[in-house]
DNA sequence: CTGAAAGCGCTTACAG
DNA sequence: CTGAAAGCGCTTACAG
């Protein structure tokens, strides 16, 4: 039997229960390996299923057990812009993976349009579709976190949000690299005059890498020289934030790679080598900042081993399961290059 | 009433019925706003459903319709080789946006480990748990498509199929521009000794830049010197094919810019300029050439453009909408930068 | 232990 | 024109 001719129409577990000559109830359970039915006529069954070509209706199968058996992978923002950074690759492979190993769809959800109205988590909510949520790079003050955690629907967020007391979360923590990264072009490369380029400030990723900045500074007593202007993660960012002050520092600290990059950009059209007379780190280390020239010192951020292990718990969370972990920290791993000074060659 | 509440328990379309006192039945026709229902009847049922927080099961509607109301997008590998290549999200990217603007799911099929056996397509075809599926990257002698195609599910390909009549597909000419690409190097540059390093030979994007290469060299009587490679798209591909033979060529081409990344990597290392002794040209443009230094020079493909007139064509499938078009062509763009040596700054 | 009904939440096709 | 049954394809809870 082609595989065309199958499809002319669904095959059903009633199809298959007739032929075997029993129930879809018993057929159903045949397939399900219950118990209750004998060997032989399992093996009839299955012998049959495969004849046929039956597969099960994912909606019958949804509406009846009151389960989509899929995950939404939401982003609170348009997809334009988020897709720009590779980050959210990294988030859908750890997702995806780990969805496939418990036969488990996964579903985008970007926002559409401010015009269009409808949000990410309110087509998950409307259509029940998913079963839970994974939701990342939201921002501080965003009401859609808190209605999706108002509304029960399991949810696992990426990224740390300190005011939210019931939030599951996995993140890295921020601040303390950030603090590193900063002390290390002070200790190691002896930089004084620092530049921070913050992310957007209404986010607490921005927040917590300025402020682990600040910390290094001070600790440092360089307060004085330092200044730390907002960015928004942006390369442009990056670009007009160095332009003009190309000068004034010997060390940037980009909160992330797209900004540092950004600088070098910056610093190049102005002539000033990185890192000798400035020394750069970024932060991520998703996929820029190895193939620039100088390669971007930076702060790896494990985006996927975090998306991975924040859908194994939303799976816990869907199925029930023991209450687990409520925040879940994450190492990130220092990637010292070219751009601080470390990597000398070329 | 907090959505806290609201969560208690699912909101039925009966309990709207109740509440207003009609039918469950009249009350869905109210809310998609069939003529039947009485202009009062219709604003009294929005009040309620309003109020009562009402949202349709997705399941539900999809057994009752026998429409999912979601498209996959399938990806025949393993999504940690896929999405490496961030071709992947300018696809996801195109598909989103369209479904978006037509209340559709996306649903990410990747291919699960060879080990749990199960293929994306399989998935998909499974569970019928989407009404079409946008399918990417395939090899050429890949049975997947074939079974797919011969499934009856609508199917739309991002790619060139010639051999699969049947098919509809949105593609560039790899040919013709792979062609120019050479031809640029060859005209405007003056190189003779060009090197070739090719995709898979299996999948047809592979051989057609190959194809495109050899019609360049033969067209201007270089085909002695010209030597084509074998590669894999991968940046250690490219690496290795050009280490040791760094001195032998003053033009590469390679069949996308992850090679040429690798290929420039091993110039530099055996202290050949870029483009003072070698130029180089890319393909593809999906974020890594822009960055390096020298920027790669390239052929841009429109791979979000493409995926979201892939997933336009697919709706109008679902729909059953006027017979459309077969096969469509999209334009590249040529991206001349600093590694053929068009682009003189630093 | 096992057979078959009931019902998940919708929407369409039918009866009145 | 409109009311309410039938049924999409499953699986679970119940009756025997």
């Amino acid at each position: 039997m082609s595989p065309a001719k199958r499809a002319n129409r669904r095959v059903t577990l009633q199809d298959v229960a007739d032929r075997v000559g029993i129930t879809a109830a018993a057929c159903s359970m045949a397939l399900r390996d219950s118990d209750r039915i004998s060997p032989t006529t399992k093996e009839q069954v299955r012998a049959v299923a495969a004849e046929l070509g039956y597969v099960g209706s994912s909606a019958a199968r949804a509406l009846r057990r009151q389960r989509a058996g899929a995950v939404a992978l939401i982003v609170p923002t348009t997809s334009k812009h988020v897709f720009g950074h590779s980050y959210f690759m990294h988030v859908l492979s750890g997702v995806t993976s780990v969805a496939n190993d418990h036969d488990t769809q996964v579903l985008i959800a970007t926002n559409a349009d401010e015009a269009r109205g409808l949000t990410a988590y309110e087509r998950v909510m409307r259509s029940h579709s998913a079963d839970g949520a994974i939701l990342t790079s939201a921002a501080i003050e965003d009401e859609t976190v808190d209605r999706l955690l108002a509304s029960g629907l399991p949810l696992v967020l990426i990224g740390n949000f300190p005011q939210l007391a019931a939030a599951i979360t996995v993140s890295v923590d921020d601040r303390t690299a950030s603090r590193e990264a900063t002390e290390h072009l002070i200790v190691v490369h002896g930089r004084r005059r620092l530049l921070h380029l913050t992310g957007p400030l209404d986010h607490q990723t921005g927040v917590d890498r300025r402020d682990g900045f600040h910390d290094a500074v001070a600790a440092h007593g360089l307060e004085e020289e330092a200044v730390s202007l907002e960015g928004d993660f942006s390369e442009e960012a990056g670009r007009q934030l160095v332009e003009g002050r190309a000068d004034t520092f010997d060390g940037i600290v980009a909160a992330n790679d797209d900004m540092a990059f950004g600088a070098l950009t910056a610093l190049r059209e102005r002539g000033r080598d990185v890192p000798g007379e400035v020394a750069l780190i970024g932060f991520d280390d998703f996929g820029l900042s190895r193939v620039t020239t100088p390669a971007i010192s930076t702060v790896a951020v494990p985006a996927e081993e975090m998306a991975a292990v924040a859908t194994e718990r939303l799976l816990e969370l869907i199925d029930g399961r023991a209450a687990g972990w409520t925040r879940r920290r994450m190492d990130v791993t220092f990637r010292f290059r070219a751009s601080c000074g470390c990597d000398q060659k070329l």
